[in-house]
DNA sequence: GTCTATATAGCGATAGAC
DNA sequence: GTCTATCGCTATATAGAC
């Protein structure tokens, strides 16, 4: 008769993926225990190392689950833009929103400021995970700005690209910060909002002339 | 005769800081067990408790060593720039040249990466200490911002701060990021080179139209 | 695939001799 | 001010019943 479909069973390996993504972004990924996580996931202790391994699979399957398709989302984003003849906004915009869509979404927000944070974790094996997922990005997104900003040095563009990754793992991280400082002046708003003020700024600054180097007219790169 | 003059002993209270400082900025703050310090360290587990009470107050002072000289001299300098009328890139350079040096020197390099990472910090304490170190700083700091961009919102002069701050911690922290990302092209260099791109890109994004609003021509503010 | 029970190890902190 | 020894706790990981 009817076949048996499980009723949206979240299933435990997925109930621990979420758990841990919590506590690893509210904690730290060291300082959050197999045993806190177990528990919030209603699951039992040694369910970790049945379905991951150890916890560095754990970490490992985390961070996978979000970073893929996210960067799927910028590569997609960017052969878009690119394909319209899309300006530096355009290109920015393609790196940008898919990131803080990501950390506004209030199942992933968590994942948010995890990945904010997890360019500065020392563990080497996230580094190896993050320089894996990354790779593609930034080798598709800094060739795509090179050819937005002829004028620069190729080195002044990659610079630049790591300042624009720094102003948006520090939103993405430490939305609560600015808060905190503005006393609650500054709110994180839309994805949307965000961008925008993002890429105002960040379109500015790269195309800015070369420090050192000849003047050159900014805003000649496509919008 | 000569007065006993003690060759520069370092002090069990400094050795203790030093190693600390390193293993933080190596393993992260939480991953750093004491055992691990005070072997560095050349010191006994318990002088720890001794010197500082707890794991607590040893990291409140790694902190706070390294934090008090850069904020005064941040302090210091944007007071020299403002009595010169200084304009937008001296403002910038008086917050970005002190914590650039200080990360750049050799013994104090891992207390560059540390600082970097602890904006992301989980720990509560660990954010308690930074908004108190950099409370005055970024009060000070925003208000001169305020005062060059007369055009700008407060909130978005605030916003716009919170990228420098970003694009600044990333590239405090992650110095080694984007030499493995560039495949070795990219390398700090000193201070004065990174302080110059930092300035040459952060100047023409504080200098941007505001996101929704009236255009601005850029530039009008002071230089 | 999920459980209990446990092995093994490391942690921060403290007491008390010197 | 520095040491040894140890307490009390938590961690990851695993073995084996169900």
């Amino acid at each position: 008769m009817t076949k048996t479909i499980e009723p949206v069973e979240a299933g435990t390996r997925e109930s621990l993926m979420d758990a841990a993504e919590a506590l690893f972004s509210e904690r730290g990924i060291q300082a959050a225990s197999l045993r806190a996580i177990t528990e919030r996931a209603g699951a039992n202790l040694a369910a970790v190392h049945y379905h991951f391994g150890s916890k560095q699979g754990l970490v490992r399957a985390v961070f996978a689950r979000r970073l893929t398709p996210v960067n799927e989302e910028r590569l997609r984003r960017l052969g878009r833009a690119e394909e319209s003849g899309g300006n530096l906004e355009e290109v920015l915009r393609a790196f940008l929103v898919p990131a803080l869509d990501m950390a506004r979404d209030a199942s992933h927000g968590a994942f948010g400021r995890l990945m904010g944070r997890a360019f500065m974790e020392p563990d080497d094996e996230i580094r190896e995970i993050l320089i894996e997922q990354f790779s593609e990005v930034l080798h598709r997104f800094t060739a795509a700005l090179t050819r937005l900003l002829p004028e620069l040095p190729e080195e002044e563009v990659l610079w630049r690209f790591h300042f624009v990754a720094g102003s948006l793992g520090h939103t993405v991280a430490c939305g609560q910060l600015i808060e905190r400082f503005s006393d609650g002046r500054c709110a994180m708003g839309t994805a949307e909002e965000a961008a925008a003020r993002l890429v105002t700024f960040l379109a500015a600054g790269l195309c800015a002339p070369a420090p050192g180097g000849a003047g050159r007219p900014p805003g000649s790169a496509g919008h």
